[in-house]
DNA sequence: TGCCGGATCTGCAAAGTTGCAGATCCGGCA
DNA sequence: TGCCGGATCTGCAACTTTGCAGATCCGGCA
């Protein structure tokens, strides 16, 4: 069982990133520096930058793991599947441990527009890879066809939304639901409301 | 004919997107200092800072009467009218002059990663603005009901994707009709595909 | 004309970010 | 054990970005 170099590289993420979120929740994001950060995870501070672009995408930044779960959750999906629900399907976190973690960095996210940014970035690079599988799933061109980045972009749209819609309504506990009325409105084209409250 | 602050606040912009665009399409975003645009937009380099918060906001800064015009559009819909429709008709731009600089810079985007998140950044603004414009035409709490910005977020998804798709298609004068082609997979709830081709 | 007040611009210092070159570490192999 | 090769980490210099304090500009008004 060798402790190969890839979980080294694992672990130091795993480190600088954690060390990030402590202090950022600790002191806010701009109360930390990238030294704070690379001294709490005993590596110089130009090691942090190996890792992440920013010191906000240290903060927020999601573990390829649960990137790499998710697309692996979405190639399980039976064939002929919507591919909104396969989409919805693929996200969905039943993982407590995740969940809670991934709710501390939206909520972080939404209280410090300085964190904006590097949020919105998450997502565009999940975008990215959901479309080559969702592309492959459907067996259709992910760059000259725009059906597959179409879906894939609707459906983050979806879960950003109803992501913030929980926080701002304080209510992160049924996030599901909300997610899952996201969903529906976005399958029936959106339709014009008369009492969506 | 008061030459007032407010005049010369938008020229000074101006002249810093105008430099700035410029030497990005010459040398590259990268090869490109913060120095080297406020020399040639005859300003010290702080002030590019004042304008714009990165280098590549600069380069693909979207000028805020261009935003204005969006919300003015989108107030003259008529009532009823579907709000993806108002949407798609708000953001539609005839103006040939700001349509050619606009592909210019999705171009520009596309073909340099390190603009990616500038990019989007800008989608995210407009999403903050036109979510407030459609809550006020639907008369809906624009932050505790999720509607209006679900419909913000997949409408501009619904853009970003088919202008991407357009350029990478090399096809960016039949943009509207790349553009009407997303909206109505939206609006139809993104059904399963036979043939997008 | 000459002053006032606000808007705009600038300089400076500290922190963030990146490319590059080299140091260090670690597993595999003789 | 001792060396090799690649992966990882580090130091450094240039550039980017931000907060702050002050300089400058400009229109309005006496």
């Amino acid at each position: 069982m060798p402790t190969g170099r890839r979980e080294r590289k694992a672990e130091t993420r795993q480190a600088i990133s954690a060390a990030a979120l402590e202090l950022a929740l600790a002191h806010g994001p701009g109360g930390v520096t990238v030294d704070d950060i690379a001294a709490a995870a005993d590596v110089s501070p130009r090691t942090v930058f190996n890792y992440f672009a920013t010191k906000e995408e240290a903060i927020l930044g999601v573990d390829p793991e649960r990137r790499a779960e998710v697309m692996a959750r979405l190639a399980e999906r039976p064939a002929g599947e919507s591919p909104l629900v396969s989409l919805r399907e693929a996200m969905r976190s039943d993982d407590p441990h995740g969940a809670v973690s991934w709710r501390a960095r939206a909520r972080l996210a939404r209280e410090h527009p300085q964190l904006q940014s590097a949020y919105v970035a998450g997502f565009t690079a999940l975008e990215d890879e959901l479309t080559l599988g969702l592309a492959a799933r459907l067996d259709l061109d992910p760059v000259r066809d725009p059906y597959p980045r179409l879906v894939v972009a609707v459906a983050l749209a979806a879960l950003r939304v109803a992501v913030q819609n929980a926080i701002d309504v304080d209510q992160v506990e049924d996030m599901n639901a909300f997610v899952d009325r996201a969903f529906t409105l976005a399958s029936a084209g959106l339709p014009s409301p008369r009492s969506s409250s």
